[in-house]
DNA sequence: CACCATGTTCCTTG
DNA sequence: CCAAGGAACATGGT
């Protein structure tokens, strides 16, 4: 469920659900997801400590619990199938739960099918990320400058994390087509123009995602294939309300909702996009 | 069996 | 040194 207004949502879940607790236990089924801590050193950093907040940065969440003498980080990412919640402790384990925080209250989950994501002590990955897409010093002027340094597609250089920290490959098309720009045109074709537009477009698509998902009573309990997966509607057959809010992700072959052309889907560094070849012109 | 999937990192090539 | 492309990671759905 990982695009950056999918982790804000979960964050926000997560939040209350957290406060006060404390950890008395650490399951460790995977220990790759930990890496490169050790399931040792994770499971001694972590046993005792108490939560305190939980941040944003990007697609990563960052965990702060505390002992007497020290604040632990743990830093969360959700890979492509990541899943974060609170259970029961009488409640059975996902299949692929990856790490279990057993806490004086219910036990908190990291499920992961594919096991691409990440609960480690080690925080070198935030330091990488560009800004967030709020930033008011990220101004399109500098968001500007940095796609005139490269002539990937721009659809490309807007999954870089170290340009834009947050944007995955549902938003980016997204954002494209909001913006009326081709995901094919080179970065550093880009006018001024049409960067602070890709920019607001950015910012609105995410927005929007966020207050969607905000006003969605998630039941991250449950084992349901649907619970936290609220952008994914479709995949996981249910709510038509999101369908409405992607507008081409998905989308291939049915009716641009702006000019009825067909949606078409390309590849672009082994990813999927989609696009509107009439409305997303240059 | 084939192909697809919300992400990141590592390796190779130029 | 950098940019760019592709494979790898691991599992499941269609």
């Amino acid at each position: 469920m990982p695009e950056l207004p999918e982790v804000e949502v979960l964050a926000r879940h997560l939040r209350p659900a957290l406060r006060g607790r404390t950890v008395r236990g650490v399951r460790v089924n995977r220990a790759k997801i930990l890496q490169p801590t050790s399931e040792r050193e994770f499971k001694r950093a972590l046993i005792g400590t108490k939560f305190k907040t939980l941040s944003r940065r990007g697609k990563y969440l960052l965990f702060d619990f505390q002992t007497a003498k020290k604040t632990v980080t743990v830093l969360g990412h959700l890979g492509m199938t990541g899943r974060m919640f609170i259970a029961d402790k009488s409640e059975p384990l996902p299949k692929h739960a990856a790490v279990v925080l057993e806490l004086d209250r219910g036990n908190f989950v990291f499920e992961d099918t594919r096991y691409f994501g990440r609960m480690t002590l080690d925080l070198a990955a935030v330091e990488k990320l560009g800004p967030e897409p709020w930033d008011e010093k990220f101004t399109a002027e500098i968001f500007r400058r940095e796609l005139k340094r490269s002539r990937q597609p721009i659809k490309v250089k807007l999954l870089d994390q170290s340009l834009i920290a947050g944007v995955g490959n549902i938003y980016a098309s997204e954002a494209l087509f909001h913006a009326r720009i081709s995901p094919k045109l080179a970065a550093n074709k880009l006018t001024l123009a049409q960067t602070e537009k890709l920019l607001r477009c950015v910012r609105e698509v995410l927005a929007e995602a966020i207050d969607c998902g905000s006003t969605i009573p998630l039941n991250f309990s449950g084992g349901k294939k649907t619970d936290g997966l609220f952008y994914f509607g479709r995949a996981a057959g249910a709510l038509d309300f999101y369908e409405e809010r992607l507008l081409v992700y998905d989308r291939n072959g049915r009716p641009c909702v702006k000019c009825g052309t067909a949606v078409r889907r390309i590849v672009q560094a082994a990813r999927s996009t989609f696009f509107c070849g009439r409305c997303q012109k240059v």
